[in-house]
DNA sequence: TGCAATTTTCATTTTTTTTTGAAAACTTTG
DNA sequence: CAAAGTTTTCAAAAAAAAATGAAAATTGCA
């Protein structure tokens, strides 16, 4: 076989590999409720040997530009991706971060305790409303109330104790 | 205190606490990606001291049958809801499932795992194409696609422990 | 410092998801 | 078993989310 076939045959294998990459994290992403982009550009950076820039992940993927500078926006917020340094290009260059278990620590931090913060706020109003009528079947409502509380408790500690258990 | 103004008292602050459980079960359900109706549905259910029909579901909130027959099929599905028997009422009348480590458990089962069985034969298929071409950095891809391997398995063990967790 | 290269922002467009509403399909009971 | 009541379905409309692309901002180098 000839070099040059030889080179064509592993970027054919390197290709197909891109393409599967790309949907496992397609749809890995779609599950935290990330954008379609944002797996992509996971999915291109995972299995790459060296590291891109923002238009050669651009262009791999057929996304313009503001999607793509969207994409690693989130991706660095969450820690999924860092940069490097490459000599003799001005770019940025992207590597994608493999430890999983961060990568989740950081979603649940960024994109679960919020809400569960704000849920907190909601409760307490909710027991205001309860006391501020004795009137109104007070068991029935402080129960419900109770098990609200010891859900959003329970999320609280269990969520970041779960990137923990993760060991990948 | 007139009896009319107690009952429009305790009605006002049921009011006021339906409004909470729903705006609370919206942003929950939606961190699981689960539509605004859904977790208003919920969230009226949630509080409801007595079953309640589809158009007592729909008129309080407002919105159509079409999506409450959607939405309590969705709640159906994960469990989160039931029906009960009303006498002397030919509809249908639900109440809240209040337990939380069900709904979870549900969840994962019906809208997590699948994604995870998926992303198995993805998995598969990389391996087919490192496998493919013995010229490639076989190191490489192999650790990294050892890496997603031991992703999902663990979230396969570790989503379903999950529910088990949760003491509510 | 000034200029070209690169990246970000954001109003607009496109795509996807959710809701509506009316028709079809059931169900109960007189 | 028919007719009224109830629920489901699904095409179309509305709303929400994401992507585009061009202008603005930033950056690094000569």
């Amino acid at each position: 076989m000839q070099i040059e076939n030889k080179i064509e045959k592993i970027n054919e294998e390197e290709v197909k590999l891109e393409v599967e990459s790309i949907d496992f994290f397609v749809r890995m992403m779609s599950i935290l409720g990330l954008p379609r982009s944002v797996g992509e550009i996971y999915g291109v950076l995972y299995f790459a040997e060296n590291p891109l820039s923002m238009d050669e992940i651009s262009s791999r993927l057929k996304i313009s530009m503001g999607s793509t500078s969207q994409g690693l926006k989130t991706l660095r917020s969450l820690k999924a991706i860092r940069t490097s340094y490459v000599q003799g290009d001005r770019k940025d260059h992207y590597i994608a971060e493999t430890e999983f278990r961060r990568l989740f620590s950081n979603f649940i931090k960024e994109d679960i305790l919020p809400h569960l913060d704000s849920a907190a706020d909601r409760i307490t109003s909710m027991e205001k409303h309860v006391m501020a009528n004795p009137d109104m079947n007070q068991e029935f409502y402080t129960t419900r109330i109770e098990k609200l509380k010891r859900l959003t408790k329970a999320g609280r500690k269990l969520l970041p104790a779960l990137a923990g258990l993760l060991k990948i």
